[in-house]
DNA sequence: TTGTACGCGTTATCAA
DNA sequence: TTGATAACGCGTACAA
C-alpha cells in the first residue's frame, strides 16, 4: 500500500544515523567512518534506495546539470547536417566537464504543448542557428538570467558567440581558383533565408542567414560578378539540382564552382558528371566544411576545413566557465584551406 | 548587494496576495479574478520575476518533464544513422504530448565525470541500441523505478520493447529475389558486434547485435548458404567496401545482393558500377530501411520501408502512458516491402 | 565524526 | 475567489 519510494531520511532511520550523515555518505563531501558508511549502505540496499532524488538535490544545489540546446529547425533536419552533428558531439564533450547533459529543445513551440524552454530546469542554454529567428528564444533565456552562448548566429549585444571566419575562409578558396586561372565561376549557396526555395539569387535579394551572406561576400570579394544559385538546404540532392542549373547552358558554363558546403559540392560534382564534364579537368569544384562525404570517394574535395566539433566543445567550455562564475569571451574559429583533387588549372 | 532572484513569495507580497494565489496565476489551475491576476502580473513585471523556478516546481510536482534517451555509441555516431535520426524525430513528437523534452545521455560514462544517467532528473528513459551493452544502463534505470522503453534491443523480462519484424521482412526481400530467378546471392550485414571490423562472417560466428542476426536469419531462410560480409557500420563507404569484396571474384560473383541497410545498398551499387556491372541488369541489390539516400537518384532502391519515425513516436507515447499510470504494451512494427528499380530478373 | 535545525521555491489541499 | 498550512527530499551551517 505504501509504495512511496524511500528517502534518505528512511535510510538514515534504518541505519540508526541522522539524515545528514546519510547524505554525506552519498555525496562524499565529508569523511565518514567505515562502519557508519557500511551501515548506511546496507540500509539503503535493504530499502531499495538508489541515491538522492535528483529533483530535490537540484533544488537544494541550485543546479540541475542540464544544458539546453535550442535549434531553429525540426530536430530531424538539424541532425541531417553533418556539421551540426559534429558540433553536438563536441558540445556533449564540452559540457561533460561539468557533468551536464544536453536537453534538446525546439525553437517554435509546437502549438499547445508547453514551451519547454521556459519551463525546463536549465543551468544554461546554447542556441544554434543562423537567422534571426531565435531572437525570441534569446529573450526568454536572458530574462531567466541563464548563461547563454550562441553558435553561428546573430546574437546581439553582450551575448557570447562562437563563430567562424566565413568570409575570409571563402575568399581563400576563391583566390585559389583565381590563381588557377579561372574567371567564369559559379557560386552555390546555402539557404538565403528560412523557407527559401532553390533558385538563382537576384542581386537585390536580402540574405538573412549570416553564414550564407558571409560566405557569399567572401566569394564575391574575388569574383565580383559571379552568379549565385541558392540551394534550399545543405544536401547532395540540392547540390545536384544547383549544378544542373549551372551547367544547363553549355555556352555560359562556369569553369569552376564555389559551393558553400561539402554536400552541395558533392552534388555539383554529380551534376558535372551527368553533363559529361570531368572534375577537375573541365570543372573545378570547391566545398566548405571539411567533412567526410559518405560515398564521394575517390574524390577528395578542395575545401575549407572548419573545426565543427571544436566549436561545440568551445561552447560547452564557455558555458562551464560562466556557470563557474568566470568570465568567458566570444571565440572566432578559423578554417583551414585544404586542396584536394577537385580543383585544377583552367583547361 | 542582494542579487538573489525574486521568488513567487516576493511577487505575492508585492501584489498583496498570498503565495498560493500568485502560484495559481502562473499555473492557471484555478480561476482567479482579473483584478488579482493583473496585480500579480504587474508585481512580477516590476520585480523581474519570469515564472516559477522549474527546479522547485519539479520537486513539488514529482515530475521534471524530462525524458532521457540513452545511446550506446558516441553521440556523433548515433546521428550519422538516418534511421536513428528519424526515430529521434518521432520520439520528440511522442513525448511532446506530455510537454516533455529529450535529454541526451551516453551509455559509457566518460571516465571521472558524473554518470548523468544516475543523477539526471528523469521522468522516464528510452534506451536505444542493439547489442547487450545497455544492460547496465537498464539496471540503473529500473533501480530508480523509472519507466523505461527499449527500442530495437534485447530488453529482458518485463521491459517494454519497440521492435521490428526484421526476420520476416528480410525474408520477403529474399523471396522476391528468389522469385526473380536469383540463386547466387550475397549478403551484406550491419555490424556483427560492438567493435566489429569489416569482413566475411564465419559460419560459427556469434552475432550479438539483434538486428543483424535477425535480418541475416531472414535472408538465410531463403538462401541457406549465401555468404555474408559484415560491414563495420551503416554507411555508403562500408557498402562500397563490402561490394568490392563480393564482386572481386568474377567467377563467383553473385547475381543479387541483400544489404541490411539502404546506405550499405547504395555502396554496393557503387561497387557494382565500379566493377562494370549494371544495376539491376547484371546485379540486383536490395536495401533495408526505406530512407531517402542523398545523392542516390536515379536509383530507387528495392527495399523494406520501416516506420522509423513511428517507432520513436510509439516509444514516446508508451512513456507518456506509463507516466499517466496506464499500462502500455510492447509493440512490434511491420516493414513494408517496396520494389524499386534496383532489382530485376536474373539475366 | 555525528547530529540538529533550517531553508531551497513551489504547489496541493482544504477551509474560509 | 482567496488564503493558511504543510509537505516535496535534500544539503549544509553549526553545534555537540
Amino acid at each position: 500500500m505504501n509504495t512511496r519510494r524511500p528517502t534518505i531520511t528512511d535510510v538514515a532511520r534504518t541505519a540508526g544515523v541522522s539524515p545528514s550523515t546519510a547524505s554525506v555518505v552519498f555525496s562524499g563531501k565529508t569523511a565518514v567512518s567505515d562502519a557508519t558508511r557500511q551501515r548506511v549502505l546496507d540500509a539503503a540496499g535493504s530499502l531499495g534506495y538508489t541515491g538522492p532524488d535528483p529533483r530535490a538535490a537540484s533544488l537544494r544545489r541550485g543546479r540541475s546539470g542540464i544544458v539546453g540546446v535550442v535549434f531553429e529547425e525540426h530536430l530531424g533536419a538539424a541532425f541531417l547536417d553533418p556539421v551540426k552533428t559534429l558540433m553536438m558531439d563536441g558540445l556533449a564533450d564540452g559540457v561533460a566537464s561539468i557533468g551536464a547533459g544536453l536537453l534538446l529543445l525546439r525553437d517554435q513551440a509546437p502549438l499547445g504543448t508547453e514551451p519547454t524552454l521556459t519551463t525546463a530546469p536549465l543551468d544554461a542554454a546554447v542556441l544554434v542557428g543562423c537567422s534571426g529567428l531565435l531572437r525570441e528564444s534569446l529573450a526568454v533565456v536572458t530574462a531567466r538570467g541563464i548563461p547563454v552562448v550562441v553558435i553561428e548566429g546573430d546574437a546581439g549585444e553582450g551575448i557570447l558567440r562562437i563563430e567562424l571566419d566565413n568570409r575570409e575562409a571563402q575568399r581563400q578558396a576563391a583566390s585559389h581558383l583565381r590563381a588557377l586561372g579561372h574567371e567564369k565561376v559559379g557560386i552555390v549557396t546555402l539557404a538565403v533565408r528560412a523557407g527559401w526555395q532553390r533558385g538563382w539569387i537576384p542581386d537585390d535579394e536580402t540574405i538573412t542567414v549570416d553564414v550564407t551572406r558571409e560566405r557569399l561576400a567572401g566569394a564575391r570579394d574575388v569574383f565580383r560578378d559571379a552568379p549565385a544559385f541558392g540551394a534550399a538546404a545543405s544536401s547532395i540532392d540540392e547540390g545536384l539540382a544547383a549544378g544542373r542549373a549551372l551547367f544547363a547552358d553549355a555556352a555560359a558554363r562556369p569553369t569552376a564552382v564555389l559551393a558553400q558546403s561539402d554536400l552541395l559540392a558533392a552534388g555539383v560534382i554529380r551534376a558535372a558528371e551527368e553533363a559529361g564534364l570531368s572534375v577537375p579537368d573541365d570543372v573545378s569544384v570547391t566545398g566548405f566544411d571539411g567533412i567526410v562525404v559518405d560515398g564521394l570517394a575517390p574524390y577528395e574535395l578542395t575545401t575549407l576545413v572548419q573545426p565543427a566539433a571544436d566549436k561545440g566543445r568551445a561552447a560547452g567550455h564557455a558555458v562551464a566557465a560562466m556557470l563557474a562564475g568566470e568570465t568567458a569571451a566570444s571565440i572566432r574559429f578559423t578554417c583551414v584551406f585544404r586542396v584536394g583533387n577537385t580543383s585544377a588549372p583552367r583547361a
